[in-house]
This record gives C-alpha cells, sequence and structure tokens, in this order.
RNA sequence: GGCGCUAUCGUCUAGGGGUUAGGACGUGAGAUUCUCAAUCUCAAAACCCGGGUUCGAUUCCCGGUAGCGCUACCA
C-alpha cells in the first residue's frame, strides 16, 4: 500500500485532520482555509480526515461543532475519514515496522521516566536498556503478557542529518541524534499521533501536508515514520501560528470564546469575511488589496505568499473581534446584494424578539446595510421599524439643536398636516417636508431632527424619507402624535 | 536546559544594498450630508540591538536579545 506509486498523482491532495477535542479553533479554520484554497487552486483533491486517536478526550459534541464550522465556512471536502476506524491498518503498519527493524518493544511502566527533570538530560533520546533488548528476550516478555510501548528506533552515530524542504520555510536540517525514541504505539496497544497520521498519510497518498508551524520539529520524525514505512514522504509546508495579543499561542482556556469559529458566526460575520480576514493573518496576495471574494482567494492562494512570522489576531477583553475583521465584514455586508443579505439578518432580528416579515425586512435593508458591521448589529438598527410601540425616549431629544419644546411643537403640528396629505414615497416627502421647513422659515436640519426623533425613536437613524416610506404614514403620524405628547412633559 | 523557527508603523502586511520604507485596519483632523453611517482628503505612526561585508545597509553574513514552537505511551 506505501509503496504504491503515489507520484503518479499529478493533481495535489491534501487534507485537514483535526482531532475532536474541543470546538473548531480559529488557527484550525486558517489551517482548513489554506489547505482548501491550495487544493482548489491547484485543481486537486481536498481529504477531511477526522483524527480521533485519542479515545480519552474525543467528544460528540466536539465532532458536531467542528462540522458545523466547516459547514459555517461553506468550503467543501471531496473525501472524508474517521481514523478510529484505520486502526487495523496502523496497527498492521506499526507491527511491519517492528518486524524490519525499525522499532523495538520498550517494556518500561508508563510515565515512570518523566517525573524528574534530569532524565531529560540525555538518557531520553534512546532508551539504553530496551532499545538492546534482544529479540528473544523481547519476545518472550512480550508473549508473557508484559505490557509495552513501541518506539522508533532512531538511527545513532555518525552524523546523520534529516532534511527537507518546506514549502514556507525553506531548507530544514536537523541532526538524527537530536531526536528522540518517539512512541508508535501506546502500551495499550494503541496508535500514537504521529503513527497514524503518517500511516493514514501515506495510505490516502497525501501529497502535501500544510499544518501548523507548531509541528515543524516533529516533521522529522514523520520524515523517520514514512521512511520505516517504504512510503515516499509529502511535500510539507507549515504556517505561521495565530497568536494572542500577549503573544502565545491562541488556547480556550487563556482566551476564552473569542478562539471559536462559532463566536464570530453567532455575532454575525459573514463566512465569506471570516475567510477573507483569516487568509490575511499569514499570507499576503502581495498587490494590497484586502478585499477579496473566494474566487479571488483561490486564484491568488500560492505557498510563496505566506508568511513566516506569527501572526497575532488583535483583539481586547472590550472587543473580542479583531478590527480589521469587522471592517471586513461590514465590506462584505456592503457587497451583498440586499435580497441575499435580508434573510441572513432574518434570525439575528428574531433573536431579539423582533417580528420581522420577510417583505418588510426586505424594504429595511437597504436602509441599515451601510450602518452595520456585524449581522447583529441589524436588530438595534431596525428595531424601531419592527416595534409596535417605540420604546420610551427622552423627549428633549426632540428638540433641535438651536431650539426649544415650542419649536419642536410647532416642527411637529406643521409635519402633522402636511403629511396627511403627501404621497408617502421617497420624493414626495423630500419635497413636502422640505417645502414645509421653508414655510416655518427652518433649515433641513431643525426641522427634520424632531420629526426623525419621533418617528425613530432616537437621533441617529437612516435617512429620513426613505424611513418614513418603509413605516408609513398612519404609523408615522401616530408616533410624532405621540411626541408631541411627550413634549408636554417639558413644559 | 537542548533543538528549531521568527523579528518592518499599535495590529495585518508590501518591499528590498542607494526608496520621501508602500498599502490596509485602527486613531486624529477636515470635507460632504437631514442625524448616523458610508464616501473623500490630510495627518501622526515602523525597519529589535551590536558587529562585520560594502562606496553605501533596514535589506546580505555573524553574534546577541526577545518571542514562539518542539522536546509525552496529547494531537
Amino acid at each position: 500500500m506505501p509503496e504504491s506509486n503515489s507520484s503518479e498523482a499529478k493533481t495535489p491532495r491534501v487534507r485537514f485532520a483535526p482531532s475532536p477535542t474541543g470546538y473548531l479553533h480559529v488557527g484550525s479554520a486558517r489551517t482548513f482555509i489554506f489547505n482548501w484554497l491550495y487544493a482548489r487552486h491547484n485543481h486537486g483533491t481536498m481529504v477531511l480526515r477526522l483524527d480521533d486517536t485519542d479515545v480519552e478526550r474525543n467528544t460528540d459534541a466536539s465532532v458536531r461543532s467542528i462540522f458545523g464550522g466547516l459547514r459555517w465556512l461553506g468550503l467543501n471536502w471531496d473525501e472524508e475519514y474517521k481514523q478510529s476506524e484505520r486502526l487495523a491498518l496502523h496497527r498492521q503498519q506499526a507491527e511491519a515496522i517492528f518486524a524490519k527493524g525499525h522499532a523495538y518493544r520498550d517494556f518500561t511502566p508508563a510515565h515512570s521516566a518523566d517525573s524528574d527533570q534530569s532524565s531529560a538530560q540525555g538518557a531520553w533520546l534512546s532508551n539504553p536498556g530496551m532499545r538492546e533488548l534482544s529479540r528473544e528476550e523481547s519476545d518472550r516478555r512480550a508473549a508473557a503478557g508484559e505490557p509495552f510501548a513501541l518506539r522508533y528506533r532512531v538511527p545513532r552515530g555518525e552524523d546523520r542529518i534529516l532534511r527537507f524542504v518546506d514549502g514556507v520555510y525553506g531548507a530544514q536540517t536537523k541532526l538524527a541524534d537530536e531526536v528522540e525514541d518517539f512512541a508508535l504505539l501506546r502500551s495499550d496497544g494503541m496508535p500514537t499521533y504521529h503513527l497514524a497520521s503518517c500511516v493514514d498519510d501515506a495510505d490516502l497518498r497525501i501529497s502535501h501536508i500544510i499544518r501548523g508551524q507548531d509541528h515543524l520539529t516533529n516533521t522529522f520524525k514523520h520524515l523517520l515514520i514514512f521512511d520505516a514505512l517504504g512510503a515516499e514522504a509529502p511535500q510539507f509546508a507549515h504556517l505561521p501560528l495565530l497568536v494572542a495579543p500577549d503573544g502565545t499561542k491562541l488556547s480556550k482556556r487563556r482566551h476564552g470564546p473569542v478562539v471559536s469559529v462559532t463566536t464570530y458566526r453567532d455575532a454575525g460575520f459573514l463566512p465569506q469575511a471570516f475567510v477573507n480576514f483569516l487568509c490575511l493573518l499569514g499570507w499576503s496576495p502581495k498587490n494590497d488589496r484586502e478585499f477579496l471574494t473566494l474566487d479571488e482567494l483561490t486564484a491568488a492562494f500560492t505557498l510563496e505568499g505566506v508568511n513566516r512570522a506569527n501572526a497575532v489576531v488583535n483583539f481586547t477583553e472590550d472587543d473580542p473581534f479583531d478590527a480589521k475583521a469587522v471592517w471586513l465584514n461590514a465590506e462584505h455586508i456592503r457587497a451583498l446584494p440586499v435580497e441575499q443579505l435580508s434573510p441572513l439578518l432574518q434570525p439575528f432580528l428574531e433573536q431579539t424578539g423582533l417580528q420581522a416579515s420577510p417583505d418588510k425586512l426586505l424594504a429595511v435593508t437597504p436602509l441599515i446595510r451601510e450602518r452595520i458591521k456585524l449581522l447583529r448589529d441589524g436588530a438595534s438598527a431596525a428595531d424601531f421599524f419592527f416595534l409596535p410601540q417605540l420604546a420610551p425616549y427622552d423627549p428633549a431629544e426632540l428638540i433641535p439643536q438651536k431650539g426649544d419644546a415650542s419649536l419642536a411643537r410647532r416642527v411637529l403640528k406643521h409635519a402633522q398636516e402636511v403629511l396627511t396629505t403627501t404621497a408617502f414615497d421617497h420624493d414626495s416627502l423630500d419635497q413636502a417636508l422640505r417645502a414645509a421647513a421653508a414655510q416655518l422659515g427652518l433649515k433641513a436640519g431643525p426641522m427634520f431632527q424632531p420629526i426623525r426623533v419621533a418617528v425613530c425613536g432616537r437621533k441617529n437613524a437612516p435617512p429620513l424619507f426613505e424611513t418614513m416610506a418603509v413605516l408609513g404614514r398612519e404609523v408615522c403620524l401616530e408616533r410624532i402624535r405621540q411626541a408631541e405628547e411627550r413634549l408636554q412633559s417639558l413644559g
């Protein structure tokens, strides 16, 4: 199997191999995206493999969270595997490696060696006792049922140098003497990550492994495993890590929910904006472009554009989202046709208890599109369109800058008269209200503010005429009447 | 500790032996506008330190420092 001529594959096969021990992490999401872009850019195959060999820590909730996150991103994959279903293959290959003499049984009880620091001084490189155990004794103890871990017999002596060329970091070398005899099989017979991962990568004929830089050093072990498997090692490309403002790797414990992609989804990020943002972390199209569609990203993506330094996701306690992510989201929201944006807004409005009919929301959407950065902002930006009754507001807001309550009253009174007869469309309202302002000897500002506050219940809102047209005559008139009442309280 | 990787505005980045070191976000100021937003203009803001190499280094080399990663019978 591993020696099958994988080199004849013309198109790349890449994989994303998350382990279901938590939710989908933004760093993992980026790794997935980069793999996907690489596959699509090169017309290759995207493989999704669940690396679930750690039975202790795997959870179904995590599996659901990961798939949910990936589905939300909207990037599909071509093949799907589950590592736990491939156990037989892993053991068989471990056996083959042992049979070829590339591994030995280590009968040292688990956790006995790592307790004291001094053991990390030199003995860790190899297990003098176990490495040299005769085959006969090894077989005998194994047959007697003594538990053992299977360890790779890393070549010692000479100046054996392990080398590979990383697609991002360039030529990498390491002395084999600096690689310890790492485990392939645990004493319970389960494969370790290194073994399972390499066996599967070889078996699935993965041509390019694109993963986080935290695996850069592990790659030497993997090279050794591919070698023992008799398989050609894939190409490797490591990605700089995503780190928090404190410089450390993003983690749930330290940094909270900001590291989960569901947090972005639930706040109302558009997946295309989120993808766009993540791509700009550690990769650059090198042409000063920031706003990129998925197609543009696919066309532009190359490993050469990947940076080598870790990238900071710039969030704070007050502000859980990187300002650039928010800005990009606003850009993508504005780029979306109203008919597409509107239904996306719907659940966010309903979440806050607003009853928004699709038709009305469609009419409202263009009025708030430029005023929201996240989809969830839609609720606060558009609430007054859907509230049957305006929330109480300070009547003082009805009074324009350089005016008093009586001016506000005059404006509202006059507006009522005008609005009773004019048609409720943008142009008619525009003409009628401007004319009304002129009659009162007022500029637009002082004229429109009392009306805006009366109709919207606040000072900052979308353009007045469009807003009133959507609200309709009845509602506007009623709200102005109520505003007059509120004004009474000011005497 | 050992090994490895990295180092340009606050953040994401472009660039590269001679440049006013470019862009974006954010920030500040202004313009426009019925408010807000959007848009436009302008501004402040960076080559980690020390040695080399060179006529000339932010760029190339070495060292230092700092950060990160690996160093598990976790992945």
